[in-house]
DNA sequence: CTCGATCCCTGGACGC
DNA sequence: TGCGTCCAGGGATCGA
């Protein structure tokens, strides 16, 4: 499921493998994720890659107007533009030989000026693509806080004080910040020692700006280690992340806490999984985990029995 | 403002 | 082996 890291791995990826080529031609598969699908067939062909960002969890990829543009060309395709694009939950994208066969679920296909494509592959089709000119990325890009990387312990503290959302909401929330999903909000919270259900407001400063340098220090670590593969995430050479290995907290229900050998739990905040550490992590008065499932954590370790 | 529910979608896990 | 069922989850949206 690509959060910051895994976008910010695949947009490194991408950059090394595109940048400066040129697009030929457009092909489409099932198109209920695309904004407006037309607009990527009619305005795509004749752009150049001239470059390509991470926004939150978005990419963007900055396309020149159109090569030989002329007084027969539209008005728009003699200006920049924009294709965003969201990986959801199962997106990837490459660049691969015109001739390789598609992978199922390719639904973009853009063919380059040097023989590949870029292929924009997703079974779930959680994501999206939209062709945006200035004005309308502009608007788009507003809705969207500030990026985790960049924000000064001061902004972040100033931007969970005074609110009554639980932490973990705030985190996830992609107005507040963008880029944070599930697995990177538990493991910030882990290394914090904060409960995903505390309430914003009642962090303390000092809780504030611990949370604020453990979702640094996580997602930096996990940009070095390109990213977590829980089921399917591939960067843009189809390697899987190695941060996975890394985590203390996510997917982590009934093993054994890293500091105080606790069994982790499970519980529903902001209306998705939580893992969490109940002896480290104190829950707020009132919240309930999830019962441990059997066959998960057991302080005296059961073989498996066979037969009765 | 904040919350939960609902929908989108498919593959994988699980039960029989 | 092969069904059917449930679930995950980012985000939009709507009602409480």
């Amino acid at each position: 499921m690509p959060e910051l890291p895994e976008v910010e791995t695949v947009a490194r990826g991408l950059r090394q493998a595109i940048l400066g080529r040129r697009i030929l031609s457009v092909a489409l598969g099932k198109t209920d994720f695309i904004d407006d699908p037309m607009a990527l067939e009619q305005h795509l062909p004749g752009r150049t890659v001239e470059g390509i960002e991470r926004y939150g969890k978005f990419m963007l990829l900055r396309l020149s107007a159109v090569a030989g543009a002329n007084g027969n060309t539209s008005e728009a395709d003699r200006k920049q533009a924009s294709l965003l694009v969201h990986l959801g939950m199962t997106g990837q994208m490459a660049a691969s030989p015109a001739a390789k066969p598609r992978e199922k679920h390719t639904h973009v296909c853009l063919l380059l000026d040097d023989g590949r494509e870029l292929r924009y592959t997703d079974a779930r089709r959680f994501g999206r693509i939209a062709y945006l000119t200035e004005v309308p990325l502009e608007k788009e890009l507003t809705r969207f806080g500030a990026d985790p990387l960049e924000i000064g312990k001061e902004e972040f503290l100033k931007k969970i004080h005074g609110r009554h959302a639980r932490i973990k909401a705030l985190l996830l929330d992609q107005r507040v910040l963008r880029g944070v999903g599930n697995i990177y909000a538990d493991e910030s919270l882990w290394r914090a020692k904060i409960h995903p259900a505390h309430l914003g407001a009642k962090l303390t400063p000092k809780q504030g700006g611990t949370l604020w340098r453990a979702l640094q220090e996580i997602l930096r670590k996990a940009i070095l280690l390109r990213g977590s593969s829980i089921s399917d995430f591939l960067d843009t050479e189809g390697r899987p992340g190695e941060y996975q290995r890394r985590h203390r907290a996510y997917g982590r229900e009934g093993k054994s806490c890293h500091r105080c050998k606790t069994a982790l739990r499970r519980g529903m905040v902001a209306g998705r999984s939580s893992y969490f550490c109940p002896n480290c992590q104190r829950a707020p008065r009132g919240f309930v985990a999830l019962p441990l499932p059997p066959g998960t954590a057991r302080l005296s370790p059961r073989k498996p029995s066979r037969a009765n």
